[in-house]
DNA sequence: GATGAATGAGACTTCATTCAT
DNA sequence: AATGAATGAAGTCTCATTCAT
């Protein structure tokens, strides 16, 4: 009621000393659940619900994460870091071209395994005051810009695309499969269209 | 909201019997603002808020939508009609490949100025209870698939691609649209690279 | 969670216009029930008892006070008033040195009824943001700025002591009592020491 | 905190065996650090408020305090003891009325630095199943007795008033300055207004 | 003994839905 | 029919207390 101006809403240890070892591993549990419930029963899931997926009360998420918001945003961060690292991976690939619609297509298939990769990509570069989700979302762009760049080069991608779309056509497609019901039919024609259609158009001339 | 048994509730007049002319009034006015308000809150909204919004008490809106998923229902419902509407004016164009794409175009774009058009699209072939949502939705697959087929045959259309294909891209490039802010260059773009992709191989035959 | 900002935690309804006749009963029951409660069970008591004891549900407790400080606000406020009256009906009483200890007599004893006048009068000047608790303090204040002049004047209260020191000494008197376990006796005497400090010297001048 | 049943906890350890030195050195800091933050932010506070302030973790505070409520306890215990041993220096001074004005000011004056020794001064006698609390104040009760007697012996204190009333009107005395804001000059005169009417009415003969 | 992570009951508050006016 | 007050289930978050390390 009364007692709480100072709040700043950080989580309750001291963020800089390391967590003991149980804790890590419990926080790890609660990212995980959150992961898989948000995925399976969208994000207006209880925190119960995270807690019960996790095997911990709900006191146990919340000294972890001391806002719903907080967890919804550490799952975002999680999963774009994965994709971060995927699109590195990928960076000094010998075929540019393939590196690149490589990437497209395991990001919509992750997203079909995962469920909703699709929310992690959306928060690419939305909300500006969530610091570790835009500093983590500047990593995945620089490597997609670098992955989209080589294969512009190599005459692989139409020249008439940015980063920005291409996010925004990731994110898409991924929508797109996800309203496909994940129909695998369905999802590998849509990222056909999608993919064909970054292609440069094949001027044909003699 | 969700989670409660499947209740079958009827709207509390006689469905049969005619709303009085002021009542009917009122519905609509309801209907426009709901359909204003979730597109700008999000169906997340307080039925007051629609309410407000309407000008009119809560109970009024419950008079007329007996639940607030009934209320989100009906504002689906409307929009599939708008776009139903739209592809059927459509259906005997002359060039049936600007057709498709102008319906193409018009949707993304419509979207971009509701706000979410997105979400009626999402709810077409969804939710099989829903049932005027899908005879509604079936109307508007009838008219998208006439607009498809007669641009294939046109040779405008890639062959591989089926209506689920087209609206699942309606869908996602709405959502890669919404994505971008609603940025008309990348909305374009995006818009740019899904069209080219829907169209036929251009087979480099000499 | 998220579509909170436009948090201005105004009542629900449109504070000019009226209530209704039944809102405005319940509202009232709400509010003595509050005090009464508050006053037996100490501040800290859950919404839920409040509602309880008004017959309401804790809903109705919320429509009518946004907020639990809101409606401690509300308690403070009423029993400020309530002594404000008292202090204005004996503004222009006859003999302004009675009046002065009528009142300050009447608000121990009233304490001793209602179990703790004592809260209200700590309002007194208090949480300046507490704009409606600061007007009606106010009220107070000069009221009793008034009794108190009179008195001096006429020569039955000592001139070293101002508003503040009085209403300091009603505030602890009325703790005195309260700690005291309301017994008669010892509330008496400790009136009558007050009263008697605050007399003028009697300067044993032959 | 209250409502629990009366469950006679004991403290971890067995009460006869001396404890630890570091153990005794943790219960004092723990002790000062419960006593300033209860009074600094109010009895309130958390658990862990305490520890931090102490520099021990949660765990130690409740080895040493099984309950919160035995921590509050503990607090104002050890409030009177100092209470207690101030009143039995004064218990021989030369002049008895001195001695006991200079009692009561000194309480008013170390609330006004402890900043709530009221709260100390409130568990006298009150709360009968404190056992500790209740011997404490038995002590203080005693030698403010004392005080009090021959300070009306000398004629300095009037005869009608009694150690209730006294314990009474300290609690309210210092009830009043806490509500002024500790203000010096109200405080003094307060103080002065209380002192006065304990003194003897100067029966005016010639 | 000390630590701080885990627990879960319980507090506050919101909002879909009902119902008296 | 319309209105908006009342209701109470449910969700988020806090904190006293326990317990593994």
């Amino acid at each position: 009621m009364h007692p709480e101006p100072p709040d700043q809403r950080a989580s309750r240890h001291d963020a800089r000393r390391p967590l003991r070892a149980d804790a890590r591993r419990n926080r790890a549990r609660v990212l995980a659940a959150a992961d898989a419930v948000f995925a399976s029963e969208g994000a207006a899931t209880t925190t119960e619900a995270v807690a019960r997926a996790a095997g911990v009360g709900v006191g146990t998420v919340f000294r972890h994460f001391p806002t719903k918001d907080a967890l919804l945003e550490a799952v975002f961060v999680a999963r774009l870091e994965v994709l971060a690292e995927e699109a590195s991976a990928l960076a000094d690939a010998e075929d540019p071209g393939a590196a690149f619609f490589e990437f497209f297509t395991r990001v919509i298939e992750q997203s079909a395994n995962r469920h909703t990769f699709a929310a992690a990509l959306a928060a690419t570069g939305v909300d500006v005051e969530h610091t570790t989700a835009v500093t983590v979302g500047d990593d995945l762009l620089d490597a997609l810009d670098h992955l989209l760049m080589r294969a512009q080069e190599a005459g692989a991608v139409r020249e008439d695309v940015s980063v920005s779309e291409v996010i925004a056509l990731l994110v898409g497609t991924t929508r797109a499969a996800e309203h496909a019901g994940w129909d695998p039919t369905v999802q590998a024609r849509t990222l056909a269209v999608v993919c064909d259609g970054l292609r440069p158009a094949t001027d044909a001339t003699p």
